[in-house]
Formats: C-alpha cells, structure tokens, sequence
DNA sequence: TTGAAAGCGTTACCAT
DNA sequence: ATGGTAACGCTTTCAA
C-alpha cells in the first residue's frame, strides 16, 4: 500500500502531528528532527494526500475552466496560458467544454462543486444570468475571461470588444468600403454583440450604415460561416466587406468565397477576430482584431488566486485588455484587381 | 455551510447510514422513507462531498490527460473527444501539457497521484521509458494515446504511423516524384520514427532513397518546421516532395516555400500528418494523412474506465488504427506549371 | 519542541 | 429496513 502519515510517524518514532508540522513547514521542529522525518519521506516514497488534506480544512489545489470547447483552437489557446499559470502556482486545471448549452454549463457547475475545487475560470456565456448565483453566495472565487456578466460581482479579464469591433471598422473603412456585412455569433453571446456594436459605431462615424439585415448570426463553427456567407453573396447588393466575429467564421467565409470562384480580397474582404494560429495559415493569410491570449489567461489565474488566499472576499476586479488590429492579406480596396 | 449528510440525516429523522445508502441507491430502504430522504436532499440542496467519498474508499472520478501541449490543434481535437467520453461516464478531466519534458512529466505524475484521481491517459513521449514504473507497479489505470510505450504493459490506442507514412511515400511516388525529404519530430518520439521508416520503405519498394541528411528533426512548432523547410530548400540539389511528421510543420514549410517566392505543390510538394483543423484552412489546403481524433479519445477512455471498473487488473490491450490519406492541394506533379 | 485527540464528510460492515 | 461506528489520511488546537 501507498505510505502513509503513519508510516512516517512510526518508523521515525514521532507523533504524525510533528510529521504534518514538517509537511507543512510550520511549527518548531528540530533540525534534526527535521531532516530525519524528511529523510524517511524520501525513502518510504511518501506522498501526502490531497484528498485527505482538503478534507481536513486544506484546498484542493484544484480549478475549473469552462469553455465552449477545448478544440476551439481560441480557447485552447487561453487554456494552456490558465493551465501554465495555475501550474506555476501549484494548481491543477479541470476542463470543461460547455458548447455554450447553460445544461451543460449547470452539470459541471455542481460536478465541480463536488469535487471541492478552490475556483474556476469561466470562458462561456450563458443564457440565464442567474445559474452563477449559488457560486456567488457560497462565495466560491470566480473569474470571467472572455466573456462578461455585469449582473454578477465577479473578477473579469476581458478584451474591449466594442473597440476592437471599431477597429476592424474603421480598417475597412480606409480601404474604401461601402458596403459592409456581419456575420456575428449567438445573439446571446455578449461579446459578439459588443464587437457589432464598436463595428456599426465605425460606420456611423463614417455616415456609413449598417442594415440589421446584413448581420448575419451563426453558431460557433467553421460550415456555419461558410453557410452564411454563401448567403451573403447570393444576395443582388453584395457586400464587399464582412467583419467577422471570431477566426472559425472567417474561415468559414473564406471558404465560401473561393467555392464560388470569387476572391479575397479583390471581391470580398474578410477580417476575422481572436488572432488564433489558424489566422495566420489561412489563404490569403486572414487579417483580424488580436485578443492577448496568454495574458489573459495569467491574468485570470492571478485574480482568483489571489482571492483565494485571502479568507475576506475581495474587492472585484474587472480588466479590460486592448485588442490590437494585425493586418494580413484577406482585407483590401474594393474591387481592385 | 454547505449542507452535509448529517443536516440531511437531522432533518429526515434518520441515520447517516441511511442517508448514505439513499444516495448510492444501495441496501434495503423503504420506498416512502427514500422519497422523503430525497426530497429533503433536494430542498437542503444537497450535494454529496466526492472528496469524502473518495477519502472514505470509492473513486474521484477524476482522470488525467498528458499531452505534449494543449494548444496544439491536435492534441486539443484528442481533448475534447476524451473529455465527451469522460463526462458521458462520469469522469472530470485534468489536463497537462508536458512540452514533451521528463521533468514536467515527472512533476504532474505524482501531482496526479497525490489528487488520487483514477486513472491516466498519456499522449506525451518520454524519454525515460521507466517513469512510468511507479504508476504501473501502483497498478494505476493508464492508458497510452498516440504513443506508445511498448516497454510497459498498458492500454494503447494508436494509429499506424508505420502504414501512415507508406500511404503518404506512395501518393508521392505516385506523382513522379524522386527527390524527397521529410521534417520529422525529435528523434526520441517513436510515432515520428515509426512514420519516417514507413514512408523511407515505400520509396525502396520503388528503388528509391532516402538519404540520412534529407530526414531534419524538429521542435513540435510552425517555425521550427519553416526554418529547417528555407535550409532545405537552400541545397543545391533540393528536394520536389516533402513529407512533414505532422501539420503544423507542414504549416511550417508551406509560409518557406511562399517566403521564397516558389510554389506548392509545383516547386515543392508537401503532405503532412494528423488532419488537425488546420491542414483544412492552409493556402493552398494540405493534403495529410488523417488520424481519428474522436474514436482515439473514445477508446482511451473505455480502455480506461473498463480497467478501473474491475478489480482484477485486465490484459492489456493494444487498438491500432488504421491512418488514412486526404488528399487537398499541397500535392501535385513535380516541376508541373 | 512534541504529542493526543477532535474533527473533516463519507462509506461499509455489523448489529439490531 | 435501519442505525452505530470504525475507518479513510490529514490538519489543527490544546496540553504537556
């Protein structure tokens, strides 16, 4: 069997209370003593119980992140800035993909609960505001990353979306546009909403209108953007700019217009969002409004472990990361040949 | 505080034991008594403690996936399918990216233990093949995915990098290619290998070689795979065909290739390996040979699950699938306009 | 400086 | 059909 405290108190003939001490560094305990008992952890190949520590009024060392889905390359790219952060901090990360279902987001709410982690990350919009209310009041740490939720008291790292809308706008509108569509996530996701909302704000600067007709909502996948964007251009009055509300849709509407013997961006620009990996692989090499990832996920990580090494709830904080515009290929004068 | 076994047994009028046995649906229990015991369960908003559970002998059900890097496209498809799998069952998933290195291998080995979570999926190499000893001896359910280990006796779910490689050598053959050269992983990776010797065997079938100095070993990242693609492409002699041990150094050579101003496939042909998302978004789009993500994932998981469910450790099982070559654009006849 | 003992929230065995 | 209780492995007073 696994040794445990036990094993260790006996065979270095003390109590496990003084073998805890040294576990945890606290107390006075002989140097000697000391050295001996960790000697003897060295040879039993003890490894202390996290299980029975947590139990016992300690953490779990334990977060939880929720995503719409880990394969998304967006989110597994903020995952992996979560997972090294946490890590360097001693914490272990449970991933959960949500698909954005709130059923989804409610199962692993509880099954994280149950599992006692210290707090979680959320990156996944929900329909009902009110599903974090138990979390909030069990004061359980909480921290929103790419997604906001105003109605909750919540530390928040996110990126101006409005101005990041705003810049794809004003881009596509330098280059001479005139014609502009959208091809925008879930109504329900908040963040989309805000990127066509800095969008339109652009155009209006610019007395430049944007019909609500030409916004078109897709759902979080590659076919969908393509889908619509076929839609797009069968339309008579065709637009001659889509800003796109994440990469996969971009993608996706780079897809469409190739299959129907059209160019990017002679015939149609696109400009994406995110600035995953899959931006700069693309044909042409898509242009699009750049989230910090990685500090992001620090950030997050850093906000909730902070809160949770203090016993008092902390005043929450709410970060707001500037997006930043990366130019490439799939954006250009209209009609140009 | 969270409500315990004790409120509910308070409440109901009964014993911990009952309570207890209501909530893993065992012993003899009265009908009216279960349905009152679950009602005020539900009404105290009762949630079980795995930790204690687990502390008092059942499961965390809890799993841990090893993988080089999360935010590889590959590993993050492999993820989700064994995430899905995991939750349908009633497991959480930890996620760890190793950067392919012993010590962080090490470090997140006995994190795992010391969390007692249930058993481990590993997609990550190893240089020390005996790491692995201390789990295997604690008979710890692992299961290898996408690599193997055959110096120890655990579940394997791979692909046939042997035959993988010899479809992508064929279709080069098959093209009229002679000059070949492949960007392979870090020597130690055994799949890499494994692909290298296939597609090295389909050219001696034909009666061609491939000489030692055409097979360059790279880090797991685009740029490593574009650096050493601008080297090869320097020689005097250079290579028409290219097979790349995944897609993202296929992604790698593809942006060297257009940085010299050539041309893929009539300058350069090039295939790589795993079919992630990208291969499908490249310019021009990559022909590569595929793996199935999803049912990898699924059956890691029920190898896994399969074991920890019995008592008895169960002959291990070793599950080759068979790879399969999609053909895009990045292929095509040598010296071809 | 060290030890004894009371929990932490469950499970499971043995009584009743 | 139900209850009492030891055990799981650890932390943390409180005494000594």
């Amino acid at each position: 069997m696994k040794a445990t405290i036990y094993d260790i108190a006996r065979e270095a003939g003390v109590s496990i209370a003084t073998v805890s001490q040294v576990i945890n560094g606290k107390g006075k305990i002989s140097e000697e003593r000391r050295n001996e008992i960790m000697e003897i952890m060295e040879r039993l190949n003890y490894q202390p119980s996290v299980i029975a520590a947590a139990l016992a009024g300690k953490k779990t060392y334990t977060l939880g992140l929720l995503v719409p889905d880990i394969s998304n390359p967006f989110f597994a790219e903020i995952a992996r800035a979560v997972e090294d952060r946490g890590h360097q901090l001693g914490y272990s990360l449970v991933i959960c993909s949500t698909d954005n279902k709130d059923e989804r987001v409610e199962r692993y709410l509880t099954l994280l609960q149950q599992k006692s982690i210290d707090g979680m990350i959320i990156g996944t919009g929900m329909d009902n505001k009110e599903i974090l209310n138990p979390l909030v009041e069990k004061q359980i740490p909480i921290a929103m990353i790419a997604r906001e939720l105003p109605e909750q008291a919540v530390h928040t790292v996110v990126v101006d979306d409005y101005i990041g809308g705003k810049l794809a706008g004003k881009h596509l509108l330098q280059l001479g546009h005139s014609r502009f569509a959208v091809l925008a996530e879930q109504a329900k996701v908040r963040s989309s909403r805000e990127r066509v909302r800095g969008f339109r704000e652009a155009l209006a600067e610019a007395g430049q209108e944007l019909p609500e007709r030409r916004v078109l909502h897709c759902d979080f996948v590659v076919e969908d953007g393509k889908r619509r964007t076929l839609e797009l251009l069968a339309q008579a009055d065709r637009p001659t700019a889509l800003f796109c509300c994440n990469d996969l849709l971009a993608i996706g509407a780079l897809q469409a217009v190739k299959e129907l013997g059209l160019r990017v961006p002679q015939d149609l620009s696109v400009i994406g969002f995110d600035n995953t990996i899959l931006a700069s692989v693309t044909d042409p090499p898509l242009t699009t409004v750049a989230q910090p990832m990685e500090e992001m996920g620090t950030m997050a990580v850093d906000l909730l472990i902070q809160e949770l090494k203090k016993e008092q709830p902390q005043p929450k904080q709410r970060t707001v990361l500037r997006p930043e515009l990366i130019i490439r290929q799939s954006t250009g004068v209209p009609g140009q040949q």
